[in-house]
RNA sequence: GGCCCGUUGGUCAAGCGGUUAAGACUCCGCCCUUUCACGGCGGCAUCACGAGUUCGAAUCUCGUACGGGUCACCA
């Protein structure tokens, strides 16, 4: 590595970001809210959305970090110009091949007096009187006493760098115009402006982002059992609506709306719109942000999208699979949620017989029998259509002077075995089969009869 | 504890000195309907508190309370 003429090589031009996670082996929420916003910053203005992986403590790498980090940028899209595995002109993009440059660099200060050796580290000598004054463009003016300053490490006994010292030296070596980082270093920036002053570097755009929280009091945190980016997918949620749900975590973009695409979200993007308080994470609008991105879903896409799910409660092969989706899509807020919902189709579950009674469909458990017997003829003769089907169940209703419901209520439970399903009677009737609708009424009529 | 920051319904939030204080999620009700759902309509519910400044404050100032962050050779 050249270190002579790194600061000749700093880009000067145009908007310029970087996402700088450490591999601690997953992906917080946190931070791809943090990636996003810094890709959406610098995108927003044609600008350069960087990666820059921050491995400066030995003790705390996870085998297989850089990769979690590659394929959740890559899959959610935020596409970098710039970073480890694709290069750039202010390489190396990874902390610990840039070793050299952080001494180097240490080293500049001692000669300055402006750090001292320390028990094989390096501290900054911080000044004991006076303010320091940090320009924020989400908190606004900052401004602490100089005395509430530690001389802080730059470089450690083992020759790493600090957090702290490494992020200055590389934010301003690779032109970073505007510093997107998380709240709980709010108290570090006077340190870092400081350390900008000693070198006599240009001091970033700092751009403040307060936290994602679980509740009033508790960051949003793994260890506290909340999922990361990847637990989401697993569950089911799809990376478009974490990603959009994600977005308006603690920005918005003013108006109503709130469905975004990515490159839309790019057009509106606007750091005015950056919160200043912490916003707790909510399932329930993430589940509703998830189940808008599954109904705009095309069917065949639902459908392939359903089909693993699907395949985990139902076994046998003359069930449709595609016929199945097509009643899951609507009413499907969560992927994982479609094995429990459509198990029943695989195996009649054991049910009460009071599931027949029920008030609005004007049924009890002997109006219920009628109805199951009622309907055992025309199921038995009729062409096997949705269609069909329920022209003639109405018909038969109309015959029997009773509401629709009243046939449909019983008919729904004796081939579901439960109140609550996807898809109306018909429909069902309609996936499972003549032979097997028949089989399921005669066990209800059979149950019903004891 | 010192320092720093924050506070609009249960949650996300709009609001930038004059508004009936948007919208979304949740919850509830009604309608639609072949059940649940979907969809449609409607409803509950908010400016933490106290002083100022001002003709007028959710918006500005100060204080209080509450919450968070930070005070590592972790990031």
């Amino acid at each position: 590595m050249d270190i002579t003429n790194l600061e000749s090589n700093i880009p000067r031009k145009g908007v310029r970001t970087r996402f700088a996670p450490s591999p601690t082996g997953y992906m917080h929420v946190g931070n791809l809210r943090t990636a996003l916003y810094a890709y959406l910053l610098a995108k927003h203005h044609n600008g350069t959305f960087i990666l820059r992986i921050e491995d400066t403590d030995q003790t705390r790498f996870v085998e297989g970090s850089t990769e979690i980090i590659y394929k959740t940028l890559a899959e959610t899209g935020l596409h970098y110009d710039e970073g480890p595995d694709v290069g750039g002109p202010v390489g190396p993009y990874t902390q610990s091949e840039r070793r050299e440059l952080y001494k180097h660099y240490a080293d500049l200060l001692v000669e300055k007096g402006a750090a001292y050796h320390d028990e094989g580290a390096i501290r900054m000598r911080m000044p004991t009187e006076g303010t320091t004054t940090v320009h924020d463009m989400i908190f606004g003016e900052i401004t602490v006493q100089n005395d509430t300053l530690d001389d802080m490490v730059l470089l450690k006994s083992d020759g790493m760098p600090t957090y702290n010292f490494a992020n200055v030296v590389d934010d301003h070596l690779m032109g970073i115009t505007h510093v997107m980082r998380g709240d709980e270093y709010l108290a570090s920036a006077p340190k870092y402006n400081l350390l900008y002053e000693a070198f006599g570097w240009e001091i970033p755009q700092y751009v403040t982002v307060s936290q994602i929280m679980r509740d009033a009091q508790h960051k949003f945190s793994k260890r506290h059992g909340d999922p990361t980016y990847d637990d989401l997918l697993q569950r089911g949620y799809l990376k478009e609506a974490v990603l959009n749900y994600v977005a308006l975590l603690g920005w918005s973009p003013g108006g109503e709306r709130e469905i975004f695409t990515l490159p839309e979200l790019v057009e509106v993007f606007d750091i005015s719109g950056i919160s200043k308080s912490g916003a707790i994470f909510d399932h329930d609008k993430l589940k509703h942000f998830n189940s808008e991105y599954i109904k705009a879903m095309t069917p065949e896409a639902f459908a392939e999208l359903a089909r693993p799910y699907i395949d985990q409660a139902v076994k046998t092969a003359d069930i449709s699979r595609t016929a199945i989706a097509e009643i899951l899509q609507p009413r499907c807020e969560v992927l994982s949620d479609i094995p429990e919902k459509i198990g029943f189709f695989n195996q009649l579950p054991n049910y009460s017989t009071e599931l027949y009674v029920h008030k609005k469909s004007k049924t009890d458990e002997q109006v219920s029998l009628d109805m199951l017997k009622a309907v055992l003829t025309p199921l038995e003769t009729i062409v096997w259509t949705t269609d069909a089907m329920s022209s003639a169940l109405t018909d038969l209703a109309t015959e029997l002077g009773v509401k629709n419901a009243t046939v449909m209520w019983p008919l729904r439970i004796a081939v579901s075995g439960q109140t609550v399903t996807p898809g109306g009677a018909v429909e069902l009737c309609w996936i499972l089969g003549r032979d097997e609708t028949l089989r399921r009424i005669r066990l209800g009529i059979a149950m019903l009869e004891r």
